[in-house]
DNA sequence: AGAATAAGTGGGGTGGCACCCCGGTTAACC
DNA sequence: GGTTAACCGGGGTGCCACCCCACTTATTCT
């Protein structure tokens, strides 16, 4: 990759990150192209799509989600660990503006970044099932998904996530409080 | 309301209906005018914007989810009569394609048919939280949320859809199986 | 250093969209 | 049949995603 394209990439992807945190998701790629001072063919050369553009925005905050799975790991209470994550997941989308969205948008169109947060989740998951809290017919695609409708669905109320997460977990683990 | 106007909101409403099924919630006002066969002011100037087309196009699907709601009222086991209308919401939901995020948008705007759902929903929770099946800190709101974000996230698979409300109604009523 | 070349750029075009103005049309009422 | 107020839609505005192609520039080879 030639130095002067490596610079407008880095360029596009912070303007990128800017317009997206006022605007959203829906943000208008041009408006993104311009900022970044370059014309938008140069924008859509790179990225293809609004969905590339996104991953390469959000990159950092799905490594910090995945490492943090990484991290729990070893807890040694599975269903804790698997419930902190969760909460982590839902707070971290309610909070980051156009996240949410992005991550949908990246699921609908088979893309990396969901597989990387599906393996990660998988782990805690089936430790807090092997350990008898969570029962054996739920999977991490359901988890993912509920995660996403109720982070989609409060906005960016990040404790009426909570609350809705909490609700959904109860379920999860009937010989939990 | 002049004969011509009438005849012509009728067309729209008609041709929004088939439109939206075939291409979803986000379908073009333009192509929807031109396939009702009038100019793309008028249908401005009937509705105003898509919220309200779109109300106008699933008035009668909402209308039957509430009347669902008014005939499980007097079912003998409340919670049951809850399981059984949050069953055919997100069924219907999931079915009917646009719907989802129609009533979505509709929320967001405030409008009266999310209003009218609501009622109809807290008739049936509050009378399992009074027969003791469902806790007192699970309000409406959360629910109805909780069904929109399973609905959103499923797509058009019901079957998945189903799933997953069974998952969160067994954490809502903790004492059942 | 300078020439050759492959990679990269962005002005400007296309087609589509939501939304609106205003001169012409028509239903409704007398 | 005439008056009037309601209604209509062609065509305009400004925005968007996405793309073509003549031009520029970094890199490499000698």
């Amino acid at each position: 990759m030639r130095a002067d394209a490596r610079r407008n990439r880095d360029l596009m992807v912070a303007a990128a990150a800017e317009v997206v945190a006022e605007q959203g998701a829906e943000a208008s790629l041009e408006e993104i192209a311009r900022r970044a001072g370059v014309g938008s063919a140069t924008l859509h050369r790179h990225f293809g799509g609004r969905v590339a553009l996104l991953e390469a925005v959000f990159e950092s905050s799905i490594a910090g989600v995945c490492a943090r799975a990484e991290e729990l790991r070893d807890h040694p209470e599975p269903l804790r660990a698997l419930t902190i994550w969760l909460h982590g997941m839902v707070d971290h989308i309610a909070t980051v503006h156009g996240l949410g969205p992005a991550l949908v948008m990246s699921a609908e169109h088979g893309s990396q970044c969901h597989v990387r947060i599906r393996s990660a989740g998988r782990l805690l998951l089936e430790r807090a099932q092997e350990d008898g809290s969570v029962p054996a017919d739920v999977d991490i695609s359901d988890l993912l998904t509920l995660v996403n409708g109720i982070a989609l669905a409060s906005g960016q109320d990040a404790g009426r996530a909570g609350h809705l997460l909490d609700l959904v977990i109860r379920g999860i683990a009937p010989a939990q409080a």
